[in-house]
Formats: structure tokens, C-alpha cells, sequence
RNA sequence: CGCGGGGUAGAGAAAUGGCAUCUCGCAAGGCUCAUAACCUUGAGAUUGUGGGUUCGAGUCCCACCCCCGCAACCA
């Protein structure tokens, strides 16, 4: 890397496997790759990074019920993660997973920074116990005394952890998010994090006594990690720390962090404290996206109506779910997916749009021009905002931005009726030939970040030399 | 007084305080290069309600009404 090219460095959560993919975690890590790809396509150093979080109580259980060894279990669940990537043309850099044994150095050698920081103390956890949650539940959450969930009385329960002193990080925090240092979007995210901060940080337990299945600490084999503690430090392991220094200085800090809505406490408080305790710079972005109902009710295992992102790329194809779900909702909001209206964007935006412009101009070329082109023009609409959008994170906004220009050539072709202009014109014709030429070209450039697949079957026929009516890009379902 | 998000044609979304726009759907017409595609026109909105600021408010301020998250599986 020369000293003025950019590296870009960006990261999804890793995915916990106790259940296998859905149209949630694709989304995330498709918008990741897009990123990726456009900062890869403006010529920098661009290191992407998903994977697997693979330890806790959750999974060691949900290992025992499926009969399996832990490792067994999860090495067949995040498989299927790799997988349902690759079917989505998802291509990231690294695939970490926490049971990789340098992530495991790593996390040692983290946590005996943080001991050495000062920053962490051992105390005794008290609290009450519901067997039913697995986990200990406020007093204000109790009605008459028992657990509104499960009727049950909770136990009285003291436990011995590791506290990290979170509770000091609290103006530095306000600070460094109030100035953009730490940039949290959208806005409304922010918001919500400060209000949190405002309300008071408190030290969180950093270790749990009787969990088996984790990291322990290197002082004190009696106690794991704490899972989450754990997680967040993989965007450090994967990367080099404690292992390949220069690596790790190249790309650290991440410069975006995507993630759902629900997991921005943790990346917004615990991991940058976390970080500025053991003297590491903190994150430059971190972008929350919403939540998906499917159609129209939340998604739920109980409902049953949770998408296999797999059945839908076996359906439409890898770049038209990418551009669905970036098209359809506002990144950043919530919204509303489901296969009819994936069937109306595959329909009217691709086959009908940019397919049919696609097909009318490949036949036009081989007709008109004798599938030859012998100049190539630049595009005749810009399409600079486009990818501004995208960069921006504004995925919706890009591509509405270029389908407004498949909409433009489609007038642009009724109005100069080359059918008939042809017979008395044919040099007028060639013109506009080779200004949609273009203009194809510049889309599937500015495209290419969300639609790869599609981009280069673009590129590929009309740069190819004799062209000849290009197969449809999109068959109507 | 818990916290947060939201309310704009039938559906989904846009709109630096300045003609309310786009897509889907609906109705009528046109075209033939194209995937029954494409193009044109039309109908359809008192921007949740009531006040206020302003020459001017979807946008800024105040009050109210309604919907959705904040327990679990879970991005």
C-alpha cells in the first residue's frame, strides 16, 4: 500500500450460530459487500470482514439437544453461513470464527492488556436467578414476585465475575460521539445511544463462572469471557492484533462497522470503552440499519416465517435479492419484505427495465449496426449521484438515481423511432446506438457494487466485439 | 410523566422553509427495436388532529391522537 492510497476497512457482526442464516444477516453482510466493492472499485485497500460467533452457554446447549460436540455443531452451522454468502455473491476478505485459535491468542492476549490496564477489578455479582431465562432478571421486572414469563419465583443468586469499569468511560464517550470522532448512524441511532449514556453507565461483569464452552481468562481458569466481550474483539483478532502487528496497523480502526439496530449498545459503549482502556483507537463509523417484518408480521421462528436467503437467490438469482433488499427499504429504516414484492421489483425493475433496455438496444446494434460498435462515447447522463448514494451508504437512493436513466433511454429510444429513422437516417440511428452503448456501460459500472453478476454480462456483450441480441438478463417469473 | 421510532394518493417511498415528486396498482390512448415489453395522458393527497412562527410550513415551535419496537428466538 503506497502512503496515499486509503485502506477501507469494514465489518459486519459476526453471526451467532445457534441458528442458520436468514434474510436479516444477509442483508447486512450483502450491504457490507457492497461497500466493499465500491471502495475496492475507487482504488483502495479494502479489507472486509464477517464471520461466526461461535461460544456460549446458548450454543453449548443447543449443541447438547441436537446431540452433537460443541465444535461438531457449530462447524456445521457456520458452514452454512460461508455458504449462503458465496450463493449471494457475497466475497469477504476474511471469514473469522471465534473458535480459530487466533482469534482465541488474541482474545488472551487482549484480556491480559485489559488486566494490566487497571481497568478491571473482581467483585461479587448478586442478583435474582430465573432458571426459565437462564439468566438473572431485574427486581422491577417481577410481578407478585415471580417472573411474568415463566411463573416461576427466582433464586437469590451470588456469583463471583470480572467488572470492567465501564462506569468511567462516560463523558469520554458523550465526547467523542457528540464531535463525530465516533460517528454513529443514522441519526436517530446516535440520539438513542446518548440518551443511553446519559442515563448513567454502570461496570458490567466481563466473565462468567459456569460457562464451559468459551475463552477462560488467562488468570483465572475458573471464569470464561463473557461471550459479547469476547465477539466484539474479533474486528481486532481478524485482522493481525497480537499476531501480525503491521496488518493490524494497516487496517485498524475499522472505518465502517454495519450492524442491526439492536446490537448498537454494545458496539457504541462497551466496544470503544473496551478499546480506549487497552489504548486502541476506536472505530471512525458505526451504521445501524432497521429491521425487517416479513410481510407485514415480525419475523419469528414461532410464526415460522423467517426467509431462507437460499430460496430466494434459487428463485430470482444472487444480484436481483441484493438490489431487492437494497432498493426496497430505506438503509437505515424499517420495512417490509416478502417474495411478492421481490416478484414486483424482479418484474418491473429488472426484466421490464433495465433487462428490456438491455435486449432492445443489443438487437437494435445487431440490426441497425451489424452488431458492430467502432467508437465507444462517453455517457450521456451523469451518473456521478448514483454513486455518491452508495457511498454514502444510500443504497436506495443510488438505485432509484440509475433507474431513472434505464427510464430515460427507454423515452429517449420512443422518441427517435429508430425503427423508422433507419430507412432515411442511419447515421442518426448509429448516434443513438452508441450513446445508449454508453450509457449501458457507465450503469453497469456504477452498478456493479450491488449487481456484479449482472454488470458483467453487460460490460462483457457490449465490449465483446460483434454483438449480437444479448440473451434476456432477467426471465419474468 | 419510562426510552426510542413512525404517521404524505389504494400500497411503498421522495421532497436545502418556495409549483407536493417517484415506483407499483388502476383507467384511456400510442408504438413495434425489445422480455405481452416500451412510450404518452388521466384519475387518485385538506401531508394524523388542533394551534403558533413566517410573505410562504410536509418541513420550524407547542399541544393532542394513533401505530410499531424496547420479554423470548433474533440483524
Amino acid at each position: 500500500m503506497t502512503k496515499d492510497q486509503k485502506k477501507f476497512y469494514i465489518t459486519t457482526p459476526i453471526y451467532y450460530v445457534n441458528d442458520k442464516p436468514h434474510i436479516g444477516t444477509a442483508y447486512t453482510t450483502i450491504a457490507a459487500d457492497v461497500l466493499a466493492r465500491l471502495h475496492r472499485q475507487l482504488g483502495e485497500e479494502v479489507f472486509f470482514l464477517t464471520g461466526t460467533d461461535e461460544h456460549g452457554a446458548k450454543i453449548a446447549a443447543a449443541a447438547e439437544t441436537a446431540g452433537k460436540k460443541p465444535q461438531e455443531f457449530v462447524d456445521e452451522i457456520s458452514a452454512k453461513f460461508s455458504l449462503a454468502w458465496d450463493q449471494l455473491g457475497i466475497a469477504p476478505d476474511k471469514f473469522i470464527r471465534t473458535t480459530d485459535q487466533e482469534h482465541i491468542s488474541a482474545v488472551e492476549k487482549f484480556l491480559n492488556q485489559l488486566k494490566d490496564s487497571g481497568k478491571i477489578y473482581e467483585g461479587e455479582y448478586q442478583g435474582l436467578y430465573c432458571v426459565g431465562h437462564e439468566a438473572f432478571i431485574k427486581e422491577s421486572e417481577l410481578v407478585n414476585g415471580v417472573c411474568p414469563d415463566h411463573k416461576t419465583k427466582p433464586q437469590l443468586l451470588k456469583e463471583q465475575n470480572w467488572f470492567f469499569k465501564l462506569s468511567e468511560y462516560q463523558s469520554f464517550l458523550q465526547e467523542q460521539i457528540t464531535n463525530r470522532d465516533f460517528d454513529i448512524q443514522p441519526e436517530a441511532r446516535k440520539n438513542e445511544v446518548l440518551s443511553f449514556i446519559k442515563q448513567g453507565l454502570e461496570d458490567i461483569a466481563i466473565s462468567r463462572p459456569n460457562v464451559k464452552w468459551g475463552i477462560p481468562l488467562p488468570w483465572d481458569k475458573n471464569q470464561t469471557v463473557y461471550v459479547w466481550v469476547e465477539a466484539l474483539f474479533n474486528y481486532c483478532s481478524a485482522i493481525g492484533y497480537g499476531q501480525d502487528d503491521e496488518n493490524f496497523k494497516k487496517f485498524w480502526p475499522a472505518d465502517v462497522q454495519l450492524m442491526g439496530k439492536d446490537i448498537i449498545k454494545f458496539h457504541c459503549v462497551i466496544w470503544p470503552a473496551l478499546l480506549t482502556a487497552i489504548g486502541e483507537k476506536i472505530p471512525k463509523k458505526v451504521f445501524a440499519h432497521g429491521f425487517f417484518t416479513v410481510a407485514g408480521e415480525k419475523m419469528s421462528k414461532s410464526l415460522g416465517n423467517v426467509i431462507d436467503p437460499n430460496d430466494w437467490v434459487a428463485g430470482y438469482g444472487a444480484d436481483a435479492v441484493r438490489y431487492f433488499l437494497l432498493r426496497e427499504v430505506p438503509f437505515g429504516q424499517d420495512g417490509d419484505v416478502s417474495e411478492d414484492k421481490l416478484k414486483v421489483r424482479f418484474n418491473g425493475d429488472l426484466a421490464n427495465g433495465l433487462g428490456n433496455l438491455f435486449s432492445r438496444t443489443t438487437n437494435m446494434i445487431e440490426k441497425y449496426l451489424d452488431g458492430q460498435i467502432d467508437n465507444f462515447y462517453k455517457s450521456p447522463k451523469d451518473l456521478s449521484e448514483a454513486s455518491e448514494a452508495l457511498y454514502n451508504l444510500d443504497f436506495a437512493h443510488g438505485l432509484v438515481k440509475i433507474w431513472e436513466e434505464v427510464a430515460w433511454a427507454n423515452q429517449l429510444i420512443d422518441k427517435a423511432k429508430p425503427w423508422e429513422l433507419y430507412k432515411t437516417d442511419p447515421g442518426k440511428v448509429k448516434e443513438l446506438l452508441l450513446n445508449l452503448a454508453a450509457l449501458l456501460l457507465d450503469i453497469a459500472l456504477k452498478l456493479s457494487p450491488v449487481m456484479p453478476e449482472t454488470a458483467n454480462k453487460i460490460r462483457s456483450t457490449l465490449e465483446g466485439g460483434d454483438i449480437k441480441k444479448a440473451k434476456p438478463l432477467f426471465l419474468k417469473i
